[in-house]
DNA sequence: GGGGTTATTATGTGCAGACATATTACCAAA
DNA sequence: TTTGGTAATATGTCTGCACATAATAACCCC
């Protein structure tokens, strides 16, 4: 057989033997020096190329027991979270936002929740309606701790946009889910009531503190796609 | 300041100069020879935290014009789809399945589309429906093509876990978004006509062969998490 | 034979050096 | 001024070696 040369390579015919069914599922693959051996480089090579596997979920690795090919297909899918803008504007389409209203008010339990807040602790609340040539496309309600922050948002750039800018690096969790829309998003996002809704909830916290949480209704055609 | 030791640290420490504004979102931060210098460490160990952080989107590299932090929060969020069975019993619910119905068809052109099939090719139909402490969880319409198959599948195992286990690894793009339940998809899942239904469709391949299309409706309630 | 200690083993990580490659900046010739 | 070639530079990758760590197998003593 030609030997690959790098570990792009090395991971390709890995692949193509576990397509090939030369080493199936469950199965345990030949150690990392055997082969860098057999491909004729060195070890670290090989294991660069196991590690981007196992990361994708083809493999499992541990130490001392080997390499094995995955058995369960948890496939690991990366998904792109892009703001709102840019999915409008790659479409071709025309970006737009409307501020609906704004207020600071005590968060719903689950919102206080899902953010760890103290019971009766108040937040600020946006309501935006996303637009693409002038249409809606997504209503989003934000609550946030303007505590944390620096410095009062400007009224004139997306709030989303602007924290991103601002509060830097953060961690989050996203879920997705699907709702019937309430008479209020219907009206707004100009959709029958009770259509079915792409939901997007988003918590993000800096550090230990918690800063804001999403709820995105997506218009009705709404699509998230990915590659596996 | 305190030298971090492995490339993890290094990794965090970035992270961190990056959430403290020292290094602002599109700014060039120092080359690895630098950083590997102050941080008293090898390159690569630099590099393999950076080349991690660009994985994750927090970083942006070209060779030659340097690193920078990323401006344009397309934030990756790695997403694990797992079969519905371990889904279930992940939940400590007890999993099931019901073939509702077998047929060999031509498939809906939206199907055919996706699956870059001649117009007039039929394909076997499967439609299951998958069951959590014996109430449905969610529907499942697939459209196989049985041609490429080396065996045909056995009817005691859930068909997805087999095709996991028969055809290897393969190739595929991931679609989720909202519909509101039809009367039949309804009567199934035992909801109202027009809940809103999150949608799972997965199309794949092995090499140039398309093998599967499937249609996964997951009854009210579900929810896909995952974090960033 | 049972239970706990020790040795072995495969992966995980690190280092120093080298060359490859993409991209930019710069300078000279048309 | 524009164009084309060239040098400089930062990342990308590889090698060969070393030691760390986790998990298993082997062993020994009671």
């Amino acid at each position: 057989m030609k030997p690959p040369q790098g570990w792009e390579e090395i991971r390709a015919e890995v692949l193509r033997r576990i397509d090939r069914r030369d080493w199936r599922p469950g199965a345990t693959i030949p150690t990392e020096e055997q082969l860098a051996a057999e491909f004729g480089c060195a070890r670290a090579t090989v294991s660069r190329a196991l590690r981007e596997l196992a990361g994708a979920g083809v493999l499992e690795r541990r130490r001392k027991s080997g390499t094995r090919v995955a058995t369960h297909p948890v496939r690991k899918a990366t998904l792109d979270i892009p703001v709102i803008r840019l999915e409008v504007e790659g479409r071709g389409q025309t970006y737009g936002f409307r501020l609906i209203d704004r207020a600071t008010a005590v968060p719903p339990p689950a919102v206080a929740a899902r953010l760890g807040l103290a019971p009766g602790q108040r937040l600020d609340r946006f309501r935006t309606l996303h637009l693409a040539d002038g249409r809606p496309t997504a209503l989003e309600d934000r609550w946030l701790n303007l505590a944390v922050l620096p410095e009062p948002p400007p009224a004139d750039v997306s709030l989303n946009e602007w924290l991103v800018k601002t509060v830097a690096y953060t961690y989050g969790d996203i879920s997705f889910s699907a709702e019937a829309a309430t008479p209020e998003e219907a009206l707004l996002l100009e959709t029958p009531a009770g259509a079915a809704l792409f939901i997007t909830e988003r918590t993000t916290w800096a550090g230990e503190a918690p800063i804001t949480s999403v709820r995105l209704a997506h218009a009705p055609g709404y699509r998230l796609r990915t590659v596996v």
